[in-house]
DNA sequence: GCTGCAAACGTAACCGATAACGATTGCAAC
DNA sequence: GTTGCAATCGTTATCGGTTACGTTTGCAGC
């Protein structure tokens, strides 16, 4: 057994076996050439110095690793789900997963962390990145899939129906009469933001209800970014009767928020979101809001990666899922305090 | 720009600011040595490459790599939740986190699963390493941390305070005026589960309750394993009134055995879990549990690890953090059907 | 007995980076 | 004009594995 110390190496247990590094090499990885007396020599040594192959040289020498990588940006909710469905898909695929988070939230690391990340890992750790929402365009030697891209992005990638989606949820709205909506957007750049307000203005402008831009706030999908522009909507003289925030986080703030104002919702005021993440059904009352299947996105990238490592991908290069109206108890008709 | 093909190395960048490696290194590293305008030459070499240097042949050189790593076997909510409280405790600390999971869950790997990732990520890749959940003691050349060891680990560790915390769930039940009470246990070997067990037999004792073996069944955390149990606590003669399972995940199945044998909860059984996962709330009635929350737990062994990795950490080897009890409507007086 | 060939194994280069060390250069002090 | 020393930079060994290639050995065939 391994006192704690040093980590074993592959040359300690060539030492104890009586043979060279190679021929150690040769066991473990099961090639051809070796004689089955020294196999069980060298199996022996393994056992009993417990040792285990490093990634890290064996990626440096290797090309293919069978280790996917996913990139992220910080660890919410969102991120959970999408975990859940990768792990899935790889699930007895032969692939291990590395997830690399970097520990500077919202920090000095500003744009181009999946840049930086990417390329920590891929090249060598690596058969293929994963990407979650990127700021921006992305490269890498080896392939690479992402969710939820930025706006105009040609990678392959995984991405929910926004526009569907959002319109949708504001056609609800409408439909229960309300004509001032308002808008919280999300990280500008990304295209899933892009697409909900898309949605949110078409949905107006098909029902005719001109679009005033005062309604209209910048978010950026964090859900403290939305605080004060939800009381910066609700303070208006003329404050709209529902608010649509382009994220659930975004929308538990502002609701929140209102009930801090002393505003009842869905009475004074109806909110809905977007995404569906769990929390969003244990509020009081729960978050009207759109489901895009995060399990999904992440499953979907996940088998779309492998693929793509495998060189055996026919699929498009693009995937749109589709997304889902989840009406709960946080929207009503305008003024109708019950 | 580097046009998606072999990624950038460091000689790339040498060979282009005419220069050798080891002053592209001294650049990158800032270290002294170096004239200004060599510095400028490499600089914009680097920009124009678009060079970021290789985690694996930097990690497998140098002995701190600035990476913490986590070791988990599958992906679930727990799991979630205590990812968030260790990304929010490396926040701004300077450490990156890398995530290991294997993809064969529940599979061939079997037990050692942890003691083999370690190993792989350890010594190399990662300053430190967090492992929840393993199946045995671990050990490592560097520093770890474990989130609800294995029984009788002397191992760094954060754990809940399960004893406390079941003693307190089966006081609640014997406060309501339950006598005769079933005990589904965790999985053997890990200390939660001894621990909840044990709370268990405390508070029964100091309620001068005798202990009935046959009310005590032997689970394993999974859901699954608890259906037959529950089933065969409520077939018998004198089944118990009340069922305490160690893991929500258990309680709630058995809330389902009972209600396919017809009876209502709590009105003909009263039944309580440990955890506190999002679910418990929303089933109806609501899951009587307590509360250990696994944000804490990463968040601790997180600050932990960092001050192991840096040799600073005074405090005790291993923490143990309160729980709470979470009263809801699956606990009652027995035999009122409320 | 010599050749031929394949099996078995060791040697050494290599992956991309770091660091100890040595070599070169410039300049001030003697 | 030397010497001495610091600043600057290249050379090379090294981390832990993998693999192309060379070498040794055993054995069949002539």
């Amino acid at each position: 057994m391994a006192e704690g110390g040093a980590p074993v190496t592959m040359s300690d247990v060539a030492r104890l076996a009586g043979v060279s590094t190679a021929t150690v090499s040769r066991v473990v990885n099961g090639r051809y050439g070796v004689s089955a007396s020294t196999i069980a020599q060298v199996r022996s040594a393994i056992e009993r110095l417990g040792y285990e192959s490093s990634l890290v040289a064996t990626s440096l020498r290797r090309s293919r690793t069978s280790v996917l990588g996913l990139v992220t940006h910080s660890f919410q909710s969102y991120t959970a789900e999408v975990l859940k469905g990768v792990m899935d898909a790889l699930s007895q695929s032969g692939f291990d997963l590395i997830i690399y988070a970097n520990s500077d939230l919202y920090g000095t690391y500003s744009d181009g962390w999946e840049q930086r990340h990417l390329a920590r890992l891929s090249g060598t750790l690596t058969d293929g990145c994963i990407v979650v929402t990127p700021s921006g365009e992305v490269r890498s030697g080896t392939p690479v899939v992402v969710i939820d891209p930025a706006k105009g992005s040609t990678a392959p990638s995984v991405t929910a129906d926004n526009f569907a989606g959002a319109t949708a949820v504001v056609q609800h709205l409408l439909g229960l009469g309300h004509r001032r909506i308002g808008f919280i957007a999300g990280r500008a750049g990304l295209e899933s933001a892009w697409s909900r307000e898309e949605g949110y203005r078409r949905a107006l402008s098909e029902a005719g209800v001109p679009i005033d831009p005062q309604l209209v706030a910048r978010g950026s999908f964090d859900p403290e970014s939305a605080a004060p522009l939800a009381r910066a909507l609700l303070d208006r003289a003329d404050p709209p009767t529902a608010i649509f925030a382009a994220s659930d986080g975004m929308a538990l703030k502002a609701m929140a928020v209102a009930k801090d104002l002393g505003l009842s919702v869905p009475g004074d005021l109806s909110v809905a979101g977007f995404d569906n993440i769990p929390e969003s059904a244990l509020t009081e009352p729960g978050l009207t809001t759109v489901d895009q299947s995060m399990y999904r996105l992440g499953y979907e990238a996940a088998r779309m990666l492998r693929s793509l490592v495998s060189g055996d991908w026919e699929g498009p290069g693009q995937i749109v899922l589709p997304t889902r109206l989840v009406v709960r108890g946080s929207t009503a008709a305008p003024g109708n305090p019950m």
